[in-house]
RNA sequence: GGGACUUUAGCUCAGUUGGUUUAGAGCGCAUGCUUGACAGGCAUGAGGUCAGCAGUUCGACUCUGCUAAGUCCCA
């Protein structure tokens, strides 16, 4: 067969996917084996991949086909959830563009346009993930918009409203007036914006004086309904309990005080509107102002502000300023440097607003949830997060679940002409409970309006480890009974707070039990100067065209290679390079292997056989520290130690070792143990790289059907005998001194030299006939004196010499020896300085102090062994 | 303003209850190699006052305090 020598992944990728889909490997039935679930964030449905799920997923699969060939039932469970804001956001632009609207159309018309485009266009992240060699089980594709996951949401909230923890109230919220709809704290970014600060005088009502105020808003004075001052601000002392008139609207509002003010900002005068600004808001309540609401929903003044009526707000802070010059009242202009916060899905600036809101109490959650981080039962790594998550839970404030929106599930509240409202599934059930709970006997249904607004996107994603196995509706279903509570959660630290913590109070609260056992917190992937990776930046390379280029296997390994968790990634495609190479370097070690001729009769050489011992030894040893890893969700050093193993000790040590001269043949059982060993590497490689391994997996040997690497178990670890590794240490010490020594003296590897070996030490060092090989060495002997003419070298405090034909340069080696010498000595200085310590010696454990003496012994070894050479060279 | 976290090689990071020879890895860098699997490679090597200061200790990258710089969250 002719193999290439460079690795193209393309087409083997598509077939192997194909191929373990229709062996149906992902899917999973309940069974009597242990369950091991893992239920995917899920990703806005009409999203498209971005880097931050190419590292999320590349996790998941990581840990779920771990999983799988541990024998274990693995379930990962894919889906999507429907992104209330920014779905609807789209679909209002998408009908907007063929002259509709959402009012125009009407709810129900409005709604199919939702599914439509959502048909349309979901679902393309769920078909982007297979190429990554996603392994999610497909068949259980969840949204949290169908029918089941829908009704589970409304359940909940029937539930929790009947319990008494649902409740409707006026709050400050920030608005989004391209979306029509309040958004949480957590959807707002801030940005620094250059803008001005302009300063507004006030008349004093009554008399020819003014009160100076200082705005970045002016267009809010038209709500005003107060100035207020520090009260121990003494230039404003003559002011108290008098009145200002508010420009242009000619309002006579009070000037109050209040310890609020910060004295030293702007001028010290504070305009007050309690309905535009959260901090205003608390001060009006305080001081029981009137509250003028001077914005409509979609951001232009209402019929209150009194002015400029329907129009936008930021034409009117131009045209208000014009206004204001004219009729006297500004001052002057700043430039100033503000924050302003910016919806996360509209990018319109956010307009705080009072709304009327649906709340879920979250005080009788916070303590529940917090117990299962603390006591351990849900692990979070790393454990940091464990502060932030304890922070939030202690300052609990209520979740506002509701958003003016129709993309969502419809809030089944239903109003009452008396004004009075009855929680109900439908309208029927509403119409029944209000006849016979509020005694209403002659109501019909067209008497029912039901609340316009929709859930938060979130109150559906927090019952999701549970929705998704229909557990809400049906909680005794075998599904749920046996997915949950699922293994492992893998999110961004980012929505620790909005849904990680939610779930697991929904968990507390519909299943008495904990949703996951283990949250990895990723990090966050960034651009190579650290900015957030986001489709505004244009920084974010596409996902696909990196698999195109590297190959999935390569883009996972460099995804993973310098993601530690909690860390962020600040992501280069060099990394994916390094993941490339990797397959490239596999895919050059099967074709070495492919490449020897075996000779049945060739008996097995005593350097195979040594070879062979070490990497029995070393491969359990890298299986027992990548278990290690493993157990800590250290993914990226479990990889670090496969990539390790592979490379350096399997290609450039066992190999090297193995490898027959050219066009010689190898000995049976060498290759059948080499293939075996190839064979054990690709499985423990499969989680990591899973198509490059099924590849090779199948080009080993002739499978048959259904003998995929994907379904075969994980090799488990078995003891190992230390010595032999640290003998072969010694080995690779004395072949990296041999090199060192040939680069210097520029003797190619071709030429073949002789090792000698001071005959002091080292009679039955078995590992001279690796050394032997891979140093091309004709011989290997035992003298007693350095012979003339050779060069010496030292390994620990063992001499060797080496015959060369050239001269020895003695001057440099003088100098090399005489560095080496301060070295030791140095060194020798620090141990000898805590030996003679008596406390060091009294106080320390005898197994430190027996430790010290050692090296001490050593380096006193290695010094006498350097000084006689140095003493030769000296003669 | 309140809180959390970070600071170790050029870059990204390990360093596990304080003692694993005077701190490790990957990448990058330098030098030399048409080495009969691989230049997407091989070999060798150079890089560090562990942010700074003080303390605890026989012993500190590791624990404590302060200082500095930075990241994030909340108001």
């Amino acid at each position: 067969m002719e193999m290439p020598s460079k690795y193209n992944p393309e087409h083997i990728e598509d077939k192997w996917y194909e191929h373990w889909m229709k062996k149906n490997y992902f899917h999973s039935e309940p069974d009597d084996r242990e369950p091991f679930t893992i239920v995917i964030p899920p990703p806005n449905v009409t999203g498209v991949l971005h880097m931050g799920h190419m590292l999320n997923n590349t996790l998941q699969d990581v840990l779920i086909r771990r999983a799988r060939m541990q024998g274990k039932n693995a379930c990962w469970v894919p889906g999507t959830d429907h992104a209330s804001i920014a779905t609807e956001a789209k679909v209002v632009n998408k009908i907007g563009k063929e002259g509709l609207s959402k009012e125009g159309l009407g709810r129900d018309s409005f709604m199919e346009h939702a599914w439509e485009w959502t048909h349309k266009h979901g679902g393309i992240i769920l078909e982007q993930l297979k190429k990554l060699g996603a392994s999610c089980d497909w068949e259980r594709t969840a949204f949290t918009m169908s029918d089941s996951l829908y009704e589970s949401v409304i359940d909940v909230f029937i539930d929790l409203f009947e319990k008494g923890l649902v409740y409707r109230g006026v709050r400050m919220v920030n608005w989004d007036p391209d979306a029509k709809t309040a958004v949480s704290d957590e959807e707002v970014i801030h940005k620094e914006l250059q803008s001005k600060l302009y300063y507004l005088n006030y008349q004093v009502e009554g008399e020819d004086s003014y009160i100076t105020i200082a705005t970045t808003r002016p267009e809010t004075i038209l709500g005003d309904t107060a100035v207020c001052v520090h009260p121990d601000d003494e230039r404003f002392v003559g002011f108290h309990g008098k009145k200002v008139i508010v420009p242009l609207v000619n309002r006579s509002v009070p000037i109050i005080t209040d310890d609020y003010v910060d004295r030293e900002f702007g001028t010290g005068a504070l305009k007050i509107t309690p309905s535009h600004d959260v901090h205003d808001y608390e001060i009006g309540i305080k001081h029981k102002l009137t509250s003028i609401d001077i914005f409509n929903d979609d951001g232009t003044m209402s019929e209150e502000a009194e002015l400029y009526i329907g129009k936008d707000r930021f034409a009117v802070r131009d045209e208000i300023l014009v206004d204001l010059e004219k009729s006297g009242n500004l001052l002057k202009t700043e430039d100033y440097v503000n924050k302003v916060g910016f919806s996360e899905r509209t990018n319109a600036v956010i307009e705080p607003k009072l709304s009327l809101q649906w709340f879920l109490k979250m005080s009788e959650f916070g303590e529940a949830a917090l117990d299962v981080v603390e006591n351990g039962d849900i692990k979070f790594h790393p454990p940091m997060f464990k502060n932030i998550y304890r922070h939030w839970m202690e300052n609990l404030r209520d979740w506002n679940i509701s958003r003016q929106l129709w993309w969502g599930q419809r809030i089944p509240v239903f109003y009452l002409p008396d004004g009075q409202f009855v929680v109900a599934k439908t309208a029927e059930e509403a119409l029944q409970k209000a006849k016979n709970e509020l005694l209403l006997g002659d109501l019909n249904i067209a008497d029912l309006k039901q609340d316009e607004d929709v859930f938060d996107t979130w109150f559906s994603s927090w019952l999701w480890p549970i929705s998704v196995f229909d557990g809400i509706r049906n909680p005794n279903n075998k599904d749920i009974e046996y997915y949950y509570p699922t293994n492992d959660l893998v999110t961004a630290p980012d929505i620790i707070f909005f849904w990680v913590a939610r779930m697991i109070m929904a968990g507390n609260e519909y299943r008495k039990e904990i949703p996951f056992k283990n949250v990895y917190y990723t990090g966050i992937v960034r651009d190579k100067i650290g900015r957030k990776m986001s489709k505004t930046l244009g920084n974010s390379p596409d996902p696909l065209d990196l698999i195109k280029q590297f190959g999935a296997d390569g883009v996972r390994i460099g995804m993973l290679l310098t993601a530690p968790a909690g860390n962020d990634l600040p992501f280069d495609p060099t990394l994916c390079e390094q993941g490339r190479n990797f397959s490239n370097k596999i895919w050059n070690a099967l074709r070495l292997i492919k490449g020897w001729e075996v000779d049945n009769n060739l008996v097995q050489s005593e350097n195979n056989k040594l070879g062979i011992n070490w990497f029995d030894a070393r491969f359990n040893k890298a299986v027992i520290d990548i278990e290690d890893h493993f157990s800590k969700y250290r993914i990226s050093d479990a990889l670090m130690t496969v990539y390790k193993l592979i490379w350096d000790d399997f290609c450039s040590w066992y190999l090297e070792i193995v490898k027959p001269a050219y066009q010689k043949p190898i000995d049976l059982a060498t290759l059948a143990t080499t293939i075996a060993y190839f064979e054990k590497l690709m499985k423990v490689l499969h989680p990591f790289m899973p198509f490059i391994s099924e590849e090779i997996w199948h080009l080993l040997d002739d499978r048959e059907e259904g003998n995929d690497i994907i379904i075969e178990s994980m090799p488990v670890a078995t003891g190992f005998n230390n010595s032999i590794i640290e003998e072969f240490t010694l080995a690779e010490n004395i072949i990296v001194a041999v090199r060192s020594i040939r680069k210097e003296k520029s003797i190619p590897q071709k030429e073949s030299i002789e090792i000698l070996v001071k005959s002091s030490g080292m009679r039955d060092f078995g590992y001279f006939p690796v050394v032997s090989k891979i140093c091309n060495a004709t011989s290997i002997d035992f003298v007693d004196s350095k012979p003339d003419g050779s060069i010496i070298f030292t390994v620990g405090a063992q001499e060797f010499y080496i015959p060369i034909s050239s001269n020895i340069d003695i001057e440099a080696e003088i100098k090399k020896l005489e560095e080496e010498l301060k070295y030791t000595n140095g060194f020798l200085i620090s141990v000898n300085k805590k030996l003679s310590n008596d406390r060091f010696v009294n106080n320390a454990p005898a197994a430190v102090v027996a430790k010290e003496k050692k090296k001490q012994a050593d380096a006193e070894a290695r010094k006498e062994v350097i000084e006689s050479q140095l003493a030769d060279f000296r003669k």
